[in-house]
RNA sequence: GCCCAGAUAGCUCAGUCGGUAGAGCAGUAGACUGAAAAUCUACGUGUCGCUGGUUCGAUUCCGGCUCUGGGCA
């Protein structure tokens, strides 16, 4: 019988400390971390999405981050084949192949079969379709999506036209519906031994943990990165600059907002964000949680993970 | 000490010509298959400061008290 790789993941919202614990965590199991964080791929922009730098690694090898330009195109389906490949590689050296990031559709792009060899996003028809909206609205999208698929358009919200025009493209491409194409909807994979780990405490200490955070990173020169990333030629349209802190900030240096309002702008866009985080992680109940307030100290808790690790 | 204004949701405030109340923000819950830190959905009960009075009925009107601003001494 062939033997199935192992995957150990540790999920967790922005700012719960996954990093740290990361780190001793793959000291101890003998792990090299692979992360699945949809901000920290990006090169030059290391304060505002919190990225561990360098010389904070302790020698511990950390694939895909800064692994591309901010003006690169870069999606899950990339995600999901770079991250495949180092699953594989990292287990035929012997080594578990840690997963750690906050990104869910990244995490789900490993720990559920979806597929996504099908159908490559189109410039010309997300335009097409963008215009279209713009147009007559997003009820002329709607219909026109229920006219070919009636299933998603029924569970896709009018409101929600980046989803309408996914749904409408796939057709257009492929000629199938995208209710087909996601038949395994949420399929667990069986591609992997799996152990995932998931990191919370209670909300207020989270949003404290946030609100601090984000202070320091302004303190650590946020304001200069992002003039820095303007000053290299970013524009502020592409999705990268479109990250909780570097939209914010590019307001405030287009004078739109003042330095307060846009520190608690990012406040509070990180604090929305790692409630979504939890609810899109809550749903998997593979995952063993970890109250990091249950335990007094990072030993305590570094053993209380590696006690949960099943694939060990 | 005196005069004025205010006290209503976690915060800022609106309102009830007397029939127990509602906006914004914050917050909570959810969705998610090639942009995902993106995109989108749903959710409003709180001794209407305390205490007497008038009234069938007071958060609303009247009196007193407490507190908070501001002004005058």
């Amino acid at each position: 019988m062939k033997k199935i790789d192992n995957l150990c993941v540790l999920i967790g919202p922005t700012a719960i400390g996954k990093t740290s614990i990361s780190l001793e965590l793959a000291d101890l199991i003998n792990a090299e971390i692979i992360s699945a964080d949809s901000m920290q791929i990006y090169k030059y922009m290391d304060i505002g999405s919190a990225k561990i730098k360098e010389h904070e690694m302790e020698g511990i090898p950390h694939h895909l981050i800064d692994i591309i330009y901010p003006d690169e195109e870069y999606t899950v389906a990339d995600y999901k084949n770079q991250a495949k490949k180092l699953i594989r590689d990292i287990n035929r050296r012997g080594k578990i192949p840690l997963v750690v990031g906050g990104t869910g559709l990244y995490v789900n792009s490993l720990v559920y079969d979806l597929d996504f060899t099908r159908v490559k996003a189109s410039e010309e028809i997300r335009n097409r379709l963008q215009a279209l909206g713009d147009k007559y609205g997003n009820e002329y999208l709607h219909s026109k999506l229920t006219k070919i698929d009636s299933i998603s358009a029924n569970k896709i919200n009018i409101e929600d036209r980046r989803r309408i025009i996914r749904a409408i493209e796939i057709y257009e491409v492929t000629g199938r519906k995208m209710s087909e194409q996601n038949m395994n909807f949420r399929k667990e994979t069986n591609d992997y031994n799996i152990s995932m780990i998931g990191l919370n405490t209670d909300r207020k200490k989270l949003y404290e943990r946030i609100n601090y955070r984000v202070d320091k990173m302004v303190g650590e020169g946020l304001i200069d990165e992002v003039n820095m990333l303007l000053e290299m030629g970013y524009d502020k349209n592409l999705p990268s600059m479109q990250g909780i802190g570097y939209k914010e900030v590019i307001m405030y240096l287009e004078g739109i907002i003042s330095l307060d309002e846009a520190v608690n702008i990012i406040k509070k866009g990180t604090r929305n964000y790692a409630k979504r985080q939890l609810t899109w992680f809550k749903r998997d109940n593979r995952i063993k949680w970890i109250y990091t307030d249950d335990f007094d100290n990072a030993n305590e808790l570094l053993i209380s993970i590696a006690r949960q690790i099943e694939i060990l």
